[in-house]
DNA sequence: CTGTTAGCGCTTTCAT
DNA sequence: ATGAAAGCGCTAACAG
């Protein structure tokens, strides 16, 4: 289609500096045009790209200087099949646009690159069947999979299993992950929400919350805590997924208009939590004296935007880091120093909540 | 390593719907093993698998069985080598933590998987060589790749044209794309924000701004709005990018503590502004009483942070999308409707700036 | 509708 | 240090 008509211009085939005819004719250069033309084999053009101390200097310079006249890029499609090493760490994430995500997703990225992969980007959530995703990814015979979660169909777990794949869980805690896994506990965040607002003294407390997986078990973990301590009536809205800003305001002007007295609002995320805060101040509550407010997560943004803000800070960097790392010591046949890494979090108190 | 020792159970060679004795020892199952099982030739497995309509029920559904049973997971490496279509489309953003671009990567990641292609995530801001990271993408032959903006190294482009790959650069405009655009004009942007605080009868404007590519074109429109209107001084406090919230606050400390007098602040970013906001909030400076504050292109973020910020929106999902069209038009053979698109841009005013 | 043949472009393996 | 042969796993092209 694209194709230019074949050169006028006559062209010796013996000459060994020219290209091939075919190649000028919109055709990949391949590998075996550039031996022809360096004048020595197609391993000697592999060896000279991949191993260059394998190769006389001379040889290696007239391979180069051809390459680089050529134009030839080397199919890496080609040499991922023949040496089974795809270069590729492929990595899924619910959604990008979560806002939750981003910092794992750069560090993860950029260590991977590091060492000379790409990442494929699988995003979940828009398609229900995360499993129809993964099979695609795996028949990409990808040399590492990053998995946002540990929450995953049986036959995915299986697929993952059997493909051999190094897989990293990441984002949660789970006592059997399908290989490795690096993540905090949900359940402790959700408690340690609930802890920190009984000390505060409050009692009276209504949840703004998100209807996802991992939001569930931490608001299970924050209301047994409450159990615990008497307290059964937890005024709640939850939010479909992804819990944004407006979902917040929304969330506050429906616990309030529930008839709900309360003295502090917990979110699922610190994006709602922002949207219960406009809320309140559109209303003339003041926060933290009127309502106090607190998130989860996102610790980098709720710093910016709110300084009246307790929220748990998540180490979102640094699981993308370890990730990696843990990755790329599977890969590279290396020991991994543990299979289950718990990065926890921090409680951050801010505008004395 | 991780290789199952093989099985002692006697195992008839010759029955059909035994599995090859090699498939059950930790070797992938290939579309031979399939096909022998199935009683078939590869190429039926196959079709079976990409074109079932051309195949009989009966052997379709013998062989999808024996697909299930064995855990065929198709070698999609292999497959893009033959059929020359890898099912990739690469996509380079200048870093994800920036916010500015995840609504842009989300769109286009679900607009391509739903015609079943993946997306290659490349991050070029923490590599400064864009090219290095883009020729080990064009490697992969992807069938299509998506830039972030238009200003790319002449050999970066070459090589780009030399590939014959469908690209789509996005967020600028350029009379000259390597191929197809999707974008709008900073200049026409930054002038935008000049005319606007003009008129609103500020003269006396300090910039807070990012010093990346984009954003500098957008203040030299700014620049020369104001200067046609007669203000030459413009105090500026450049920030090093990305510009994150925390610069924000340092840039407007910057130019209060320089001494300008100063009735509105414009921003290259919708973060720098929030960082600005909360300074001004700190100090006890009323927005947009005060001080006017003007943001750009992260609208979303700012409509929820801050309803006295007025700022440029952009329509990110939009672009993304288009951006997809645009190559799967091409990659589809079929028309691509404009080769080059200017989504434009809004003001959108908030809180009387 | 199904099969046979060939080969995508590279790198592994073995030889020199 | 370089090369020849073989083949990774799949599908295009052509039979039948």
């Amino acid at each position: 289609m694209a194709r230019t008509p074949p050169g006028k211009q006559p062209q010796d085939p013996g000459t060994p500096d020219a290209l091939p005819r075919h190649a000028r004719a919109g055709k990949a250069v391949t590998i075996r045009d550039v031996a022809k033309v360096a004048g020595v084999s197609p391993i000697t053009v592999s060896r000279a790209l991949n191993h260059p101390e394998l190769v006389t200097p001379e040889t290696l310079e007239r391979v180069r200087a051809v390459v680089s006249r050529t134009g030839y890029v080397p199919n890496e499609i080609a040499g991922s099949l023949r040496s089974r090493r795809s270069g590729i760490v492929a990595a899924v994430f619910p959604q990008i646009t979560n806002s939750m995500f981003v910092d794992t997703i750069q560090t993860l990225t950029d260590c991977l690159r590091q060492e000379g992969y790409q990442v494929l980007l699988g995003l979940s959530s828009y398609e229900e069947r995360e499993d129809e995703l993964i099979a695609g990814i795996v028949g990409r015979r990808p040399e590492g999979i990053y998995l946002t979660g540990v929450a995953h169909a049986p036959e995915t777990r299986r697929r993952l299993i059997a493909s051999h794949i190094p897989v990293v869980e990441a984002w949660d805690l789970s006592p059997s992950p399908i290989d490795m896994l690096v993540g905090f506990s949900h359940e402790k965040a959700g408690e340690a929400m609930a802890r920190h607002l009984l000390a505060k003294g409050h009692r009276e407390i209504g949840l703004v919350w998100g209807n996802d997986l991992r939001a569930g078990v931490r608001r299970q973990g924050l209301l047994s805590v409450l159990a615990e301590n008497g307290i059964h009536e937890v005024p709640t809205s939850l939010e479909p997924a992804p819990g944004m800003f407006q979902r917040g305001r929304e969330g506050l002007a429906e616990l309030l208009g529930s008839g709900a007295r309360v003295s502090a609002v917990a979110c699922s995320s610190d994006v709602l939590a922002q949207g219960v805060i406009a809320e309140a101040r559109d209303r003339g509550i003041r926060i933290p004296e009127d309502i106090a407010v607190m998130g989860f997560g996102d610790f980098d943004f709720a710093a910016h935007t709110s300084p009246s803000l307790t929220t748990i800070a998540i180490e979102k960097a640094l699981i993308g880091r370890l990730a990696a790392q843990a990755l790329l010591a599977r890969i590279q046949g290396r020991e991994v120093p543990e299979r289950i890494v718990d990065v926890g979090f921090r409680l951050v108190e801010r505008g004395s909540t």
